[in-house]
DNA sequence: GTCTATTTGTAACCAATGATACAAAACTAT
DNA sequence: ATAGTTTTGTATCATTGGTTACAAATAGAC
């Protein structure tokens, strides 16, 4: 009978995690369904109970169903940071289940009392095969990724500010538009192009003084589209 | 009897694409088979034809099957930049085929004669779950890719070139060597870091008179790991 | 060995940026 | 309107790294 109750509580919820990423869009009675089509385990996990060790083979997805994982990464002379919290229903690590390294570059402990749900590759594999909306969401999770980071480096492969700068700006103008309205402030802005504040507003300085823009507070005029592209290529 | 003729010469030739990162270890006979079950053509183009044009919606998986493509970026004054050349088998900008940017963000057109296989998004997606092997090269090639970016963008996250340089000889050394052997010029290096040479000669000649290495030509050795530490993480 | 090309070590100088500090302007709430 | 808060503009100074130039060390060819 004890055992039975054990069996109940690890159970795949489906109402939790058809709200996941992975499982997005797809009813209840299919993913339990699906869930009856694959082998898997759904362990339970006490506050600070090690989930994953950093350099672990990722074989498996995990997918957090209840809970709060905190994710934390060795640096090379043993001491730990903090990377990120991870709340259900979110999966772990997606970027590591395939490709070349398949070992988790992060340790991953229990915040608070977790369930975790593990697929082994070839079963998600299955899964994937079994529901092409699984495989869609998969494929467009990752890609999104690639595609994030990409933009990301492209971005820092600009070596001044001016450059980074231009790029943002003939990138949200496009091809018609001469004016654009900043969605966020200096600050937010300096921030994401990992420079410092004032030194975004200097560059912003010299560039109205040099005739390449025009701003009034938040909304920026470009008034010289050819020179702003001269910026990026190396002037 | 031209027309059989111009059937018969575009199409699949499974022998060519069997070589292809995406195909990579399937059967000729089983790839045939599957291109029987799906939907696809294969067009033929001349040197100097456009395949696609930066900012086409990208909703089917083109593989080049034949010849040479050069990639190219328009910026955004108009001219354009080479970026690469892709030649058979090799399938062309993997990355944009699912994600939340489905647009091509380069320009393609034929080096000289070339054939390519294009494949719808939804006829691809059957094929992935047709046969898990292509499921796993494909996944496979854009973890990988999300990986190598990843890895580079931690690399730049470094700001410093002593940060860069320590990063890159604890990542070497890994958790017990302490002399490194350098694979590569300096030269090289800074390339591969995004410096000057002289600044990285520069650095560690001043890494080296503060104790933390000792360099001996293309050998270095590390002194002092914990102060090196201390150097990533902002000191 | 000797000559040459490549790689590495250094130095001087300049440009770009970060850090810090503070004032002006603009927004917000009351 | 007014007081307080946030955002922006600007100045100063130190640090970092790029540029250029050249010398020293090393490797390779013969």
């Amino acid at each position: 009978m004890y055992h039975w109750l054990q069996i109940d509580i690890f159970m795949v919820q489906t109402d939790l995690i058809s709200q996941s990423p992975i499982f997005r869009g797809i009813l209840e009675e299919e993913l339990s369904n699906l869930f009856g089509q694959i082998h898997y385990q759904v362990k339970s996990y006490q506050k600070n109970d090690m989930i994953v060790a950093g350099g672990d083979i990722c074989d498996r997805l995990l997918i957090v169903q209840k809970g709060i994982v905190k994710a934390e990464m060795t640096d090379y002379s043993g001491k730990t940071i903090k990377i990120e919290d991870i709340e259900a229903p979110r999966p772990l690590a997606t970027a590591f289940l395939f490709g070349k390294e398949n070992r988790f570059p992060v340790t991953v402990s229990a915040n608070n009392q977790v369930e975790i749900i593990s697929i082994h590759k070839e079963e998600f594999v299955k899964m994937l095969q079994l529901n092409s909306l699984i495989l869609n969401n998969y494929l467009n999770a990752i890609s999104t990724r690639a595609q994030f980071l990409s933009e990301k480096l492209k971005f820092l492969s600009f070596k001044t500010i001016r450059q980074k700068m231009a790029h943002f700006l003939l990138e949200k103008a496009g091809d018609r538009l001469l004016t654009i309205e900043l969605q966020q402030s200096q600050e937010q802005l300096a921030e994401m192009f990992g420079v410092a504040r004032p030194s975004l507003a200097r560059a912003l300085g010299e560039m109205v003084q040099e005739g390449l823009i025009e701003t009034q507070r938040r909304s920026i005029r470009i008034l010289d589209k050819d020179r702003m592209n001269q910026l990026l290529k190396g002037g």
